[in-house]
RNA sequence: GCCGCUAUCGUCUAGGGGUCUAGGACGCUGGCCUCUCACGCCGGAAACAGGGGUUCGAAUCCCCUUAGCGGUACCA
């Protein structure tokens, strides 16, 4: 076994199904995945829920689609651990009987006196090996009357484990820092050291690719694969990714689950560039990789030993730039299925329907760049998947409806639609220019109040864009609705910046 | 507390003794474009944690300090 990766190398992930699958989980699970794809190795999917108490179904449905979603598929699997019962009962069986492993019937009590004495000594506990030293006999017999038992690894007194960590380097540790630990638990279930060592082996893992918060196993686990007498994969701790005050992330960074991010309109090819890009870089300048080439350029010896701070602002950045590099037609179905798929949103029937006529696709194509993910593009395309505004956005209709004048303007802004021939943009363009000279007035102010009656807010797609969009029939009727709305806002209020000659000014 | 890992712009990073007056990207910011907002383009501010060594020469090697993170379970 060498550590180079070959067609022969074998790659898992192995999550335990105790919440979501969150993005360093999901980065984990990334680059084992880039691993196997980039030698033709195979990609192994266990689920590890020996823990019964924390691990729920749920749970393991959500691993799976935000796999799924991603594009991570494993060759083999998903493997249970709560099915593999047998493996692991035979391992131990094993252990007994080489005499690697006794029965410890330790009290809880005392073992949290011995915590609090090495604490209060200044070092770390460990399990000082009491019932190490009881006889096979008084085993027998302790077990016999039904005491309460774990098992634990007979660990060899000053002795050295080290192993070769593939990113971090050479790792001496030192075993007595260990003591006897428990492989197996009071109830009869086996623990996770013994787990993951048991189906590592058999299922012919060469390497494992887990975070940097299970360095501190690998020496334990090192120490029941040579017991057994198994051949040990090698291994590379990825450091761990923080949340923007460095901490370990969690639920009070945002969003941190994989899925979290599917329902706030990401990409999964935006994801999966960004998440490769946490801790490894290519070289000094490439951003983007398609996934084929992340494929062929990913490798151990470029990833990091820092961690690295998850930073979802230029996630959304490169989301925008995904989003805007798709052609038109595959923009447009993500967004329709997008926007049906969202539980919360209520989109009315008669818009719901218009989703299938290529009238959407062309307001998709007003709204691309201006959206960073599909959920700001549902934003965006509001106001024209509305049958009425409800409202409008106050600093705008402040500074654009409210003033003096504007009512009336719009009304002759309204009478140069209706006499517009071909309501394109050719003709609008003209239409307004020449509004705005009889007038007297600038383009934008035009251009505003009627952008504002039209969408609602101040800012929108070229208004030319937006006209024809709505089609002559809904602008009118909206223009009409907003000059209702402007007449009956109560009169400006006396604040002295506003002051008197707006009334007046009123033609 | 103890053990371990890490330390380049706010963030992701390039850099592996001279080519570094430290490069790219996000963000921020000035400008251009312009009917607004975005997009795009052009410019700007912004970093080698601190202190000792080693060396002709240190962002790069070593040590210490500091800080952050991880571990310290009958969780995984």
């Amino acid at each position: 076994m060498t550590t180079k990766l070959t067609k022969a190398s074998r790659l898992r992930f192995a999550p335990s199904p105790t919440g979501t699958l969150h993005v360093g989980g999901a980065r984990t699970a990334l680059f084992n995945w880039l691993l196997a794809r980039g030698c033709g190795g195979k990609f192994i999917l266990r689920i590890e829920d020996t823990d019964r108490e924390r691990s729920t179904e749920e749970s393991v449905q959500v691993i799976l689609d935000a796999m799924a979603w991603l594009g991570l598929d494993h060759d083999e699997g998903p493997f249970y651990q709560s099915r593999r019962g047998e493996h692991y009962a035979l391992a131990l069986a094993t252990l007994r009987e080489s005499g690697r492993a006794y029965p410890c019937f330790c009290t809880a009590e005392r073992l949290d006196a011995l915590r609090k004495q090495a604490r209060a000594d200044g070092t770390a506990f460990v399990y000082d090996g009491l019932c190490r030293a009881l006889g096979e006999d008084e085993r027998a017999s302790r077990i016999e009357k039904g005491e309460p038992h774990v098992i634990r690894f007979a660990v060899e007194p000053g002795s050295i484990t080290e192993f070769d960590d593939m990113i971090g380097g050479p790792r001496p540790f030192e075993n007595d820092r260990l003591g006897d630990f428990v492989i197996r638990r009071s109830d009869g279930s086996p623990i996770y050291h013994l787990t993951v060592v048991v189906d590592d082996h058999e299922m012919e893992i060469t390497h494992v690719v887990r975070g940097d918060d299970h360095v501190s196993n690998t020496p334990r686990q090192l120490l029941l694969f040579d017991a057994l007498g198994w051949d040990r994969p090698h291994y590379a701790h990825l450091p761990l990714i923080q949340g923007a005050d460095k901490a370990r992330l969690s639920k009070r960074h945002g969003a941190t689950s994989v899925l979290e991010f599917k329902r706030e309109g990401f990409l999964p090819e935006a994801m999966i560039n960004f998440l490769a890009l946490l801790g490894w870089s290519l070289d000094a300048e490439t951003e983007r990789l398609t996934r084929a080439e992340l494929i062929e350029n990913f490798s151990l010896d470029r990833i990091n030993r820092s961690a690295a701070v998850f930073d979802k602002t230029k996630l959304e950045w490169m989301n925008g730039v995904y989003l805007r590099s798709k052609p038109l037609d595959e923009v447009t179905k993500l967004a329709r299925d997008f926007f049906r798929l969202d539980p919360d949103d209520a989109l009315d029937l008669i818009s719901d329907k218009r989703l299938d006529e290529p009238w959407f696709e062309s307001i998709v194509a007003l709204e691309v760049e201006r959206s960073r993910t599909l959920g700001e593009m549902r934003r965006n395309l509001d106001c024209f998947l509305v049958a009425s505004l409800e409202s409008y956005e106050e600093k705008g209709a402040r500074k654009h409806l409210l003033k003096p004048g504007v009512c009336e303007q719009l009304a002759r802004t309204a009478e140069a639609l209706r006499a517009v021939e071909n309501f394109e943009a050719e003709g609008l363009e003209a239409a307004l220019r020449s509004l705005a000279e009889r007038e007297g007035l600038s383009f934008g102010k035009v251009v505003h109040p009627l952008r504002m009656s039209l969408t609602g807010r101040s800012a929108s797609p070229g208004i030319f864009d937006v006209l024809i969009a709505f089609g002559r029939e809904t602008s009118l009727e909206r223009i009409e609705q907003a000059r209702e709305w402007i007449e009956a806002q109560p009169p400006a209020s006396e604040s002295p910046a506003s002051e008197s000659p707006r009334q007046e000014q009123a033609r």
